[in-house]
DNA sequence: GATATGACATGTT
DNA sequence: CAACATGCCATAT
């Protein structure tokens, strides 16, 4: 039985699939409201690959620096933002989540709060 | 093809 | 709660 990857379903030369795949991960983040966050592994499961999560930190990683996608509302599964403390990415998104009503305790914020499910 | 890397997740200590 | 270990999987070298 084939394994439910992107890469799997190359059936066509120019791997439509992990197209596919990006544009789903972007449209599942605009689909997060203001004011709430979604794991890096809620994205991956809502976009049908439950097992990537690493993979969407690493499409976020290669957005041109011009997107309008609201990467900042994307935390880890502890609740915390997945930059080392106090580097520049860091405080931007700290800063962008807080302007936006989510508050952070001790580096952390509650998911059962403001996840969006 | 073997190894290393990473904006991850989850279970165990 | 924190630290560790293990699993995960696309990418780069």
């Amino acid at each position: 039985m084939r394994k439910n990857t992107p890469q799997s379903a190359q059936e066509n030369p120019t791997s439509r699939a992990v197209q596919d795949f990006v544009d789903a991960i972007y449209q599942q983040i605009h689909a997060i409201p203001l004011g709430k966050v979604a794991t890096y592994g809620d994205i991956a499961k809502a976009c049908g690959y439950p097992s990537h999560a690493r993979y969407v930190g690493s499409v976020l990683k290669k957005l041109p620096k011009n997107s309008t996608i609201p990467w900042h509302r994307v935390i880890n599964s502890q609740g915390r933002i997945s930059f080392p403390e106090n580097s520049p990415a860091y405080l931007k998104q700290h800063a962008r989540l807080t302007s936006e009503g989510v508050l952070f305790i001790n580096g952390r914020i509650r998911l059962k709060q403001y996840r969006h499910h």
